[in-house]
DNA sequence: TCCGATTTGTTCGTATGTATG
DNA sequence: GCATACATACGAACAAATCGG
């Protein structure tokens, strides 16, 4: 599709000078263009010449023709109709909504439109769904890898997306064997100054609770541990629970029930996300416990859930609806080839509640 | 761009005669077409001709050309790329998600591509979605009406995709003047039976919050007047709190506190859905006072939310995902033509938990 | 590697039909 | 009815890519 330098057939031309008058507005959408004899005069070339470029230009979506009257700007300059796709990894009702929230604010109002897939953590629905979008016709994609911390499977499929100059974008996690643009937390950090709000309030005996399948938890897990490591504070090895995705709604309640149990219980939990926070704040109730009094609780991600319950959960900020709007410009920018391989990455700050107290020596 | 039957220009019938050809497999994926000199001889046509169809079949996916070779059949016939459009109200974390994920499930599935756009309960920006909706080339569309229990402004469009013969259902709320595929939820029944679970714990001094710019919320309160009816319980005004959407994280928390200060005050609440009983539960904290002790509450959607409290919320069951399932398969049952405008109704179910309290008299 | 036959791509000229104002 | 603008249709020529000999 693309033309050589050396020769340009002259419909092209016309084609592109008039392209550029659009683009330029110097035709603004509904004016008209000058009639196609108008054309043959001034360029002193055929009227056919003239109606291939008309043609090529209408189908592109950059004018429509209505006889008797005249040719027209149309009104959506290039993009007829550019699709952009969304590869989650699940759509849940955590932050899920707040990020897509952003995403399909952005898009609409660029006047993209955009579809959405989710891969149920898992890597070969992962595989097919890119796949499938690669079948159709889209201009991007903005995709949450899937088990980010296992191997990536599915790494020809982004380098197809190179082969063919289509813009993507990962979110939340990146693959350390490809590069590509993303927008991520520095969940490092994240999981270090949620461990150090707990130290520096006195606490020793510190649980942590993390997801093992993706590089957020991974990162997490290594924040809270050097956080531990600077505070000399040596760990204890039954404090750390992992879990894989598919545990997500049974092993963070067991983990605390068992945890609760023991003589030497910790006095401070730090959790991956707020929905885990969740369920170890029912398995305190449950040990007839009490927030902050006996345990306190970092969460992260500062979800609707960390306010909805009696106590109020300090958790780490997440920027969600703002990332969700970060990531839509972003690939437009790729899309519009402002940018190449763009990246931002968000830094941690705690939002403190009411779930942590200082630990009384 | 529909030809009239009178007159058929030669560039035309030459196209469909060759659309057809693919259609019926007579000209298979990759196969070579006749050349444009043969069709020259064989329909005593000019090449002009000839290329104009080859350049509209080109454009529309039928075939390829390239230079030197020939013209062949491209690879996906017919198929396109079914797309389905989603337009809901709001992208929010309550029970969207799970409405969400079984419509992309069961679309995925049968190979169907969706995009998604929200009104943000805006009537004006829900015609602007309709609009696009209507220029791109969607096979169907699932609706949730923005602000149902106002006016359809946009009465036209839903006319005009009935022109086009895209099938369309509408969710969680009908319009009167509109006949439609729709799935629904019985909603008075809902708020009648919400009532009536505590009418018979023995309670008469009960309030109701609901939303009354949607139809949901109009036949929620419908209901749970016509339970206090038939119970002979006389409602108290006072009671009773209607807001708008735009007050939805203001008006419950608010209008509760006020509620409870009130020398008879009542002794249970109905409130619209679970996102608004939260924030009643958290006037109620406040005011010292205890559910289900002091306060009964009763929400509805059984969303997570509901069981994220220390109170575990007694509420009225939806099906969620599986509403979402349906929905889904209708839709693609009626581009199938295997129905016209089926329509289901969700019979509501009381989920009882800890939040209500039978009343001692 | 070049040649010639075939096939598509570009460009000209001309004429007539049909819709709009 | 007339001028203008786009739509259809014919003929002709040469360029550029492909392929077999």
């Amino acid at each position: 599709m693309i033309k050589p330098d050396k020769y340009l057939p002259k419909y092209y031309q016309l084609k592109e000078y008039l392209k550029q008058m659009i683009q330029n507005g110097e035709i603004i959408p509904a004016q008209k263009l000058p009639s196609e004899s108008d054309l043959v005069r001034q360029f002193k070339i055929s009227r056919h010449t003239v109606r291939h470029s008309f043609s090529e230009l209408e189908n592109e979506g950059w004018l429509y023709r209505e006889q008797g009257k005249g040719t027209f700007c149309a009104y959506r300059g290039s993009k007829k109709e550019q699709k952009i796709a969304v590869l989650t990894t699940y759509i849940s009702n955590y932050i899920f909504p707040s990020i897509m929230r952003g995403i399909e604010e952005t898009l609409c109002e660029s006047g993209f439109s955009f579809s959405i897939a989710s891969t149920g953590n898992n890597k070969h629905k992962e595989e097919e769904c890119m796949k499938r979008f690669l079948e159709q016709d889209i201009s991007g994609i903005i995709v949450e890898p899937t088990k980010s911390a296992k191997p990536n499977i599915n790494k020809k499929y982004f380098q197809e997306l190179d082969k063919r100059h289509i813009p993507y974008l990962l979110l939340h996690a990146t693959y350390p064997d490809l590069d590509s643009a993303y927008v991520i937390m520095d969940d490092e950090k994240g999981g270090f100054i949620a461990a150090q709000y707990l130290l520096k309030l006195g606490h020793k005996d510190i649980a942590g609770i993390f997801l093992s399948d993706d590089l957020q938890g991974i990162r997490r897990q290594a924040g809270f541990l050097s956080a531990l490591k600077k505070y000399n504070v040596t760990v204890n090895n039954e404090f750390l629970g992992n879990y894989k995705t598919e545990q997500m709604f049974s092993f963070p309640y067991n983990f605390t029930i068992n945890l609760l149990k023991k003589k030497n219980r910790p006095t401070a939990i730090v959790c991956y996300n707020d929905q885990i926070a969740i369920q170890v704040m029912e398995a305190i109730r449950r040990s007839n416990l009490k927030i902050p009094q006996d345990i306190s609780l970092v969460g992260y991600d500062n979800s609707n859930l960390a306010v909805a319950t009696e106590v109020k959960l300090t958790t780490i900020k997440h920027p969600k609806e703002e990332m969700g709007k970060r990531v839509a410009h972003m690939i437009i920018d790729m899309i519009n080839g402002e940018v190449k391989k763009p990246y931002f990455v968000y830094e941690p700050e705690l939002i403190i509640r009411s779930s942590c107290k200082t630990f009384p020596k």
